[in-house]
DNA sequence: CTGTTAGCGCGTTCAG
DNA sequence: CTGAACGCGCTAACAG
């Protein structure tokens, strides 16, 4: 320590001032101090975390940034942990699991405190989670859950979001109501699907399986699904997309053969991307809370933290969608 | 070290092993690499680093993450750095000067290797930045770049893309071009600004500062000054905007107020957001290469991280843009 | 081929 | 009020 040798002081002194401690005359304390400032002194977290075993840092993972739905959630992640005192470190997947492994040894090499995932659209195999709990390094998922692993998670209504916006979709008097879902591997797609049927069932319209197509979120090939189901010989006079892009494509696609949006077909998306509000017609939407999905998980993951590693608790969240209502519908 | 105890081993010998030295046998060799899979074992960085004072940590501070221009950015940066074994670790100042200062001590304390950062719109002051330099960690500014600071930059030719987006107006047959400036504290700003006098200016065209306006970039007030111009005794018949955000909001003003895009007026803007081709009309802007951006910037970064303090070099690179012409013009 | 030692920068004893 | 000694996990230098 080059501030204990300057003012020959030991270094454990030098420690007490900067840590904070009592018992140090008001006379060295000022000095180091002042030194300390003069040196732009930083104390290395290194050492610090080495030695505490506690880095303070939280782990994120994320399949893509490339929406504006995971910057969202980030951006309250990161203000909630900040407030607790936690640096973030973030990585994208890239909706890999090879990559979502690697990131994850990253993520342990650099011992962080706990880690926030949302699994890639590919993950099948928790072994490099299972890890975390083994270590006693407490994990929370959001949107992309593990329904096999038993640890706290954050996600939105989305049965309830989808059957609301189903439902809006009856009431203004659709009948034919298509629905392009992702994938049935992602828990999302699912209970999305299942809120679309449940609607159709309450209002007694029979579930068409031509109406429902399921995609691996490949935005290139909404083209394709969305002609084919205009094309048929009784097309849809409705679609209820599982995202935004999937709408926003879809819309972009109608467009351009010429239907009128909402009068011929009406599009409704879900999450309320940044650019919903723009395109014209602006986009049906089902909102979700993103910084607040961000926050939640960063909480409950700081609370698992704080907690002893017997005591862990694995509740789930859920939290409300909102329907909001523009022109495509 | 858990796994020397185990097998019976010196620490340097388990270390030797699992650091790829040679001069170990084959059987010990095995042994302990079978009990590190077993026991998933993971290096620790934190000692590493200490011991090596190289944490391969780039940092990266940005002024905010909700337009689509940072993450897209950072998506460059990040595989960059990761093709060349960095980790990257962001952080977001919020256009605070504050939070960018602080953010900057949790850069130093947790010892990256190197920065990346485009400032704050209020940053005038770099003594936090220039504490880099006294230490050694070298600093690449991107877009929002120190003038005062002789270290290497990446920006893109705003001046150009400006002129050329104001001279395709021109040549479209505009003749009052008014120009939604940012504020001109930010160096884009002022180039964007010159680029487009400059055009006005080989074309004879008078510049008009009722037809300058220079704004601090806060969305909401966008409103007012679109406004303002339309109501002009004599009003603009197109809008070049300092951004795409800006540009956007300068639509929905227009188009609130009945008037007929682009016949009556034509907008543009700078930067080619993601929002910008799905909005309606589509939105002519001067496209950046972003993730070049970012990859530029982390190759510079990583050349500085590997030459010598003395043979540090101040290079700047200037990208190019492109005018992306589309339906608003 | 293997073991021992020292030190990275810090906080935390234990002794004065 | 202050100092000396130890250890966090790891690598490197120096012995065998």
């Amino acid at each position: 320590m080059d501030i204990a040798r300057e003012l020959n002081l030991s270094k454990s002194t030098v420690s007490r001032v900067l840590t904070g401690h009592p018992n140090v005359s008001k006379h060295t304390k000022d000095a180091v101090l002042e030194l300390a400032k003069k040196l732009d002194y930083q104390k290395n977290m290194l050492a610090i975390s080495l030695n505490s075993k506690k880095t303070y840092n939280i782990g994120i993972i994320v399949p893509e940034f490339s929406s504006s739905y995971f910057p969202q959630v980030i951006i309250g992640a990161q203000e909630a942990a900040r407030q607790a005192g936690y640096n973030t470190v973030f990585s994208q997947s890239n909706e890999s699991y090879q990559t979502e492994v690697a990131n994850t040894k990253v993520m342990l090499a650099n011992q962080v405190d706990g880690i926030l995932i949302s699994l890639t659209k590919e993950t099948q195999n928790y072994d490099h989670l299972k890890i975390f709990e083994r270590k006693g390094i407490p994990i929370v998922f959001f949107n992309r859950v593990c329904s096999e692993m038993s640890v706290p998670k954050v996600i939105v209504d989305d049965y309830e979001g989808a059957f609301n916006a189903v439902e809006y979709l009856i009431k203004s008097g659709r009948k034919r109501i298509a629905h392009l879902a992702g994938p049935l591997s992602l828990r999302v797609s699912g209970h999305r699907l299942d809120g679309y049927k449940a609607a159709l069932k309450k209002y007694d319209i029979p579930i068409d399986q031509e109406l429902i197509i399921s995609y691996d979120l490949e935005i290139s090939k909404v083209k394709i699904y969305v002609n084919h189901l205009l094309n048929l010989e009784s097309p849809p006079d409705a679609i209820f997309a599982v995202n935004d892009p999937t709408a926003i494509e879809a819309i972009q696609i109608i467009k351009k053969r010429g239907l009128k949006i909402p009068q011929e077909i009406a599009v409704v998306g879900f999450s309320n991307d940044y650019a919903s509000a723009l395109i014209a017609p602006s986009l049906t939407t089902v909102a979700q809370p993103l910084s607040e999905i961000g926050r939640t998980a960063i909480e409950l993951l700081i609370e698992q933290i704080n907690r002893d590693v017997n005591d862990w608790k694995a509740v789930t969240k859920v939290l409300k969608t909102e329907l909001i209502i523009r022109e495509s519908t």
